[in-house]
DNA sequence: AGTCGTTATATTTATAAAGATATGACGATA
DNA sequence: TATCGTCATATCTTTATAAATATAACGACT
């Protein structure tokens, strides 16, 4: 028996917790992870996906494929894009975007004390 | 404003879903995604890592990191590994492991009805 | 001693994701 | 019509992830 390994322990305190993540989905295809969000409510605010974009950090590619890929994906459009204009363009979020914003706030506080409560029940 | 984009509808119907995924983390590194359960019950069964990953489609590297970064984790080792012997070896699940399994699908089933009202609430 | 199937690790090869850069279209305004 | 900043897309490069392959150690058993 002497080729057994025991592996040895990390955390002697079990600072377990459960974590997780959500995301709105349509047809198997997920649509909100964790970004798109911020990122819409950065567009409300800077009333461009460039500028929204430089704000989190994110490349316009990136944003801009975030953005699309939401926008295919409801009924009507969570945003309204212009290229050309005054300022060189925009865009501005409808209130279909506005509504998923605000279910995804409150969607959130319920998960994150769901996810304490599990913590809990873990460690006991 | 004849460049204005208006990205159209995918899913008139609207079928919208919240997903979620949900892990076991130790000071903020997961150690418990999706498979790793599936595979320790494997393990359980089966009586050995490389049959265990055989089973789930995965290839024996993976599975061992899978094992092997999870073992790191717990205070107590969640399997014991032997190499060479009667059968060429063999892996064994501990008490803390089988603990963690019975843990997990009940979280599971808890995460399954939340995930199952927060559908609706989104859908009304 | 040689065989066997498993654990454990290293090395290489493919594949996928992410990042950087470049370019054209657009339209109000000057 | 020339300029401007934005939207939108394409291309290339880099990075990260995953898959495939190879190899050594192990110990009961024959």
């Amino acid at each position: 028996m002497s080729a057994v390994t025991i592996k040895s322990l990390q955390h002697r305190g079990l600072p377990f917790q459960v974590g997780g993540k959500l995301w709105i989905e349509c047809k198997g295809k997920k649509f909100f992870g964790p970004g798109p969000v911020e990122l819409l409510e950065l567009i409300q605010k800077e009333g461009s996906i460039i500028k929204a974009a430089r704000a989190m950090g994110l490349s316009y590619k990136k944003a801009w494929a975030i953005i699309d890929s939401a926008n295919r994906m409801t009924a009507r459009p969570l945003v309204i894009t212009q290229s050309g204009g005054k300022k060189g363009g925009g865009t501005l979020v409808t209130d279909e975007a506005k509504k998923l914003i605000i279910y995804h706030r409150s969607l959130r506080k319920r998960f994150e004390q769901f996810l304490k409560n599990e913590t809990k029940r873990l460690n006991r």
